[in-house]
DNA sequence: TTATTATACTTTCAATATGCAACCAAATAC
DNA sequence: GTATTTGGTTGCATATTGAAAGTATAATAA
């Protein structure tokens, strides 16, 4: 990131205030409005990925300068927290804060409508190749 | 539309196997997942709205050619149905279809998670200035 | 100790999407 | 007729995304 890209991520840190109105949908969609964010949100609530590379390796195929971004804005957020391993300097564990693991509700919602009405889709979020916490809720 | 578009949009409508997996989340998101789409169902849903200007009305602000971009993509999808209004050829009508209606659990999810975690945020979508159907569900 | 690998990113640049303002066309109102 | 309402489209500048390559640092192997 440049200088420029810099100044300008840390003064969205400082004030975000550009908020398109005050509706609670419209809220929630300025920060997960987009085709990446619930999926990291989905990896890490139903797949327990936690790693970067873990989000990397999903089938839908994130690049890395947009999952670094999003990353970083849900770190914003606090919905997610990132810590380094203790065990593993090189490795980065990102978890989800309890703002996060409140989109459980909306996701399990995603989650039914996908599967009634895609009838390609799976009916579990990626089939829940590592753990289900379906019934967790 | 030019004849380009025309075509293209066709094609987009006659295959559209250009999903990123078959996960119900990732589905649902290839088609909801932008800051613009689930606005116009709130409007539908939450608002009674069904007029093109409508939409333009609220607060967001959603930019003409956006707005029809989108009511096109949610009428190929079966989300959405257009019709012309009889009483008024200029006006047309766009309600939600029962897939659409369908989305009401995750929208009133969004709804709660946006209204808890964004402190300026109202409780209500929109403070739902038209009708209140947030106990119907 | 040096080389290699693992991990988490950043950079570059082309392609695509968005936002803004102006414009257009059909239907209705006056 | 003329003006207005309604639902769009068009052109263009800017922003975002996607793909591929590159970088930085820590851990591991030789």
């Amino acid at each position: 990131m440049n200088r420029i890209g810099k100044i300008k991520h840390n003064v969205s840190m400082i004030k975000d205030q550009n908020k398109r109105s005050s509706c609670p949908v419209s809220c929630a969609l300025d920060i997960l409005g987009d085709k990446w964010t619930l999926l990291v949100i989905r990896d890490i609530l139903f797949k327990d990925k936690q790693h970067f590379g873990d989000f990397l390796a999903s089938p839908e195929k994130i690049a890395s300068n947009i999952l670094s971004d999003r990353l970083k804005k849900l770190e914003e957020c606090n919905i997610i927290s990132r810590q380094r391993d203790p065990l593993n300097a090189r490795r980065v564990i990102y978890t989800l804060t309890e703002k996060g693991k409140d989109l459980s509700p909306a996701l399990h919602a995603l989650i039914h409508w996908g599967a009634k009405y895609d009838p390609e889709s799976n009916k579990q979020p990626c089939s829940l190749q590592h753990t289900d916490r379906m019934s967790e809720t």
